[in-house]
DNA sequence: TCTGGGGTCCTAGGACCC
DNA sequence: TCTGGGGTCCTAGGACCC
């Protein structure tokens, strides 16, 4: 039997975050929204049975919301980081190897418990439990993949006790012939698509797919997912977190960016914030990338997406050099008048590249010290962060914010804000 | 008339994930 | 009227070099 490798996910995560500070939610539908409040990210059981899906806008559900008495929230990051954090904590008691796959999912290797694996994957699971209040479901198998298939099918079968172990040949075999293909790790809505054209329906035909036809099909990719559900190990549990290779800060606007000055307005935001988040992290940036686009959801609007990507030299996690630079790249992609060219900007962006840790920072030539510009970012951050957001900003980046982001039903930073914990009066 | 070939690097775009 | 945001990886194709 090859070493076991569990796959620990947190059920419905936000919503049992939001659940764990108010009871009061526990039982009834529970809605909660991406920034901006525009679509449901997280969904209570009650939720998905009332037909809520993943990503839908709000609007399309505001019925549900009144007949059913949905509670709708919006999210709360601060708490989400915070209590998935103490998930991690309580797994990493159960073993010394483990890869945080993301902010409710994480990767244990359980080799070296010789036949205790199971019963370890189950304490873990209940120890989570106790300890954070969040309900999870574990998958066990020989290989990633399959561990992320064995969590599916504890998640949707209760029969498994939210433990399900594809180390059991049995158990794996019946799965797999009854789980859709799209449901592999994966295999999106296109290699889906292609999977099914030449018959392909099931987990187990992928499986038995051979592999010149996977080649065909897909890229190597595919190969290496059919390699997997066959047992065969391919992807490693990756402990050590890698140096992230871009950062980007991007929002659909309250209401359209009509004008030049409207889009420079929102761009300018997003470049201040991607400054700020490029300095918490200690890194530098050589290269930004703005973006802005139409609704692609609009029929009938005229519809236009501009792109424009320059280096920066030297590479900088300055907020005027980064303001300078995004707005080279908004003048530079802005078509025609600049008191209106006809389109409607629904979003904008500000994505980052090229990131090296701030220490590393190459030297330029001709390059001179400019350490009042450090002392002022310094400076600028210790504000902001005391006395909230956005109290300092560079002056083109306006006062009436139409790009601002909405959140009228979040919840209180419980954890995380002194001011914000909950009192108990006894 | 016949018009190289092989290598690297970079970028844009697609696909997928949570 | 209102439709998330932030990531990674792979491939194809162009530019460039010798």
């Amino acid at each position: 039997m090859p070493d076991p490798i569990a796959l620990i996910d947190c059920n419905n995560f936000y919503v049992s975050c939001e659940r764990v500070f108010d009871p009061k939610l526990i039982g009834v539908p529970v809605v909660v929204l991406s920034n901006n409040d525009g679509c449901a990210v997280a969904r209570s059981e009650e939720a998905k049975v009332l037909g809520i899906k993943m990503a839908q806008p709000l609007f399309q559900f505001r019925d549900k919301v009144r007949d059913h008495g949905i509670r709708v929230m919006s999210s709360n990051y601060t708490l989400y980081g915070d209590m998935s954090r103490r998930v991690v904590d309580a797994v990493g008691q159960f073993s010394p190897s483990f890869e945080v796959y993301s902010i409710d999912e994480t990767f244990v290797d359980l080799s070296g418990f010789g036949d205790r694996y199971l019963k370890q994957a189950s304490d873990m699971r209940s120890t989570v439990r106790e300890l954070t209040g969040i309900p999870t479901c574990v998958g066990v198998a020989p290989t990633k993949t399959l561990a992320k298939l064995a969590n599916y099918a504890a998640k949707k079968n209760p029969i498994f006790g939210g433990v399900c172990d594809f180390t059991d040949a049995r158990v794996a075999d019946w799965c797999m012939a009854r789980i859709a293909v799209g449901e592999v790790w994966g295999v999106g809505a296109a290699t889906e698509g292609k999977l099914r054209n030449i018959g392909i329906e099931t987990v187990s035909q992928l499986r038995d797919l051979p592999m010149s036809l996977a080649r065909k099909v897909g890229t190597v990719v595919l190969e290496r997912i059919v390699a997997e559900l066959q047992g065969v190990r391919c992807l490693d549990i990756e402990e050590v977190v890698p140096q992230r290779k871009g950062m980007a800060v991007t929002r659909s606007a309250g209401e359209p960016m009509r004008t030049f000055d409207a889009v420079m307005q929102a761009v300018t935001a997003h470049a201040t914030q991607a400054a700020y988040k490029l300095r918490q992290h200690g890194l530098v940036a050589g290269q930004v990338t703005v973006f802005f686009h139409t609704s692609p959801f609009s029929k009938t609007a005229p519809q236009h997406s501009a792109s424009r990507t320059i280096h920066l030299k030297p590479m900088t996690n300055n907020t005027f050099d980064m303001i300078h630079a995004a707005s080279l790249c908004v003048q530079k992609a802005w078509k025609g008048d600049r008191r209106g060219n006809g389109y409607a900007y629904a979003k904008a962006g500000v994505i980052l590249d090229d990131l090296i840790r701030e220490a590393d920072t190459p030297q330029l030539l001709f390059e001179f010290e400019r350490p009042r510009d450090a002392r002022l970012m310094t400076a600028l951050d210790a504000v902001n962060d005391r006395f909230g957001k956005k109290k300092i900003v560079v002056a083109s980046e306006g006062f009436h914010r139409p790009f601002e982001v909405k959140a009228e039903m979040r919840s209180p930073r419980y954890t995380t804000r002194i001011s914000e914990v909950p009192v108990i009066k006894a």
